[in-house]
DNA sequence: GCGACAG
DNA sequence: ATCTTGTCGC
């Protein structure tokens, strides 16, 4: 079982609000998903995400009855200036494997990258491989995989691919993301008509 | 001093 | 992250 987590913000970002979804592996089917939403506790500072974003995931992750096997998590991971961002953070505190999965740059620098979906180019930092970049979709751009907790950069990029079917971003980041924000046909919890 | 800066 | 319609490119 594979999770995914991703925080949204409501009230001019006085509220923030959790999605943690659970998918099969390598299926992909949903299983099963939570929500939580508490007073935003921190501010949006470069560095510091995991302060604004982790509790409140924290509280979406207990309140499920499937608890997954690993995490892909919306943000950096090793590939933080302290080598400690929100994927880190949040596996340590679950004592769960993680991988930090961003949609933007953060730190480091790399050679160009291939426009083919599966290519993919490490992430350097001070003389260290702190992640990679990822071309998860043909000419889409790429993907700043990270290692979380208790998983390796090889074995990160490979499953991040492995949930990555069609789409630029993986199935359960896209699961996430739609339940955590408030688009979509999503009325009810319970009826789960949520369109990724 | 200047530019960069996950979500 | 969020506001917010149409639009450019494959």
């Amino acid at each position: 079982m594979i999770g995914g987590a991703d925080v949204g913000f409501e009230e001019n970002g006085a509220i923030a609000r959790a999605a943690v979804v659970v998918l099969s592996f390598p299926g992909l089917e949903r299983i099963e998903f939570a929500i939580a939403r508490i007073p935003t506790p921190f501010p949006y500072v470069p560095g510091f995400l995991s302060f604004r974003e982790v509790p409140v995931i924290l509280q979406a992750f207990d309140q499920l009855q499937q608890k997954p096997d690993l995490i892909l998590c919306d943000g950096q991971g090793y590939a933080h200036p302290r080598r400690f961002g929100l994927a880190c953070h949040l596996g340590l505190l679950l004592n769960l494997p993680t991988i930090g999965v961003a949609k933007s740059h953060l730190i480091g620098t790399h050679e160009p990258l291939d426009l083919a979906k599966g290519s993919w180019q490490p992430l350097i930092d001070r003389e260290e491989t702190i992640g990679a970049i990822v071309r998860s979709r043909h000419n889409c751009r790429p993907l700043y995989v990270s290692s979380g907790h208790r998983v390796s950069l090889p074995t990160a990029i490979e499953l991040v691919l492995n949930c990555t079917p069609r789409y630029r971003l993986p199935e359960t980041t896209r699961w996430a993301d739609a339940i955590a924000s408030q688009r979509g046909a999503f009325k009810d919890p319970e009826s789960a008509q949520v369109n990724p």
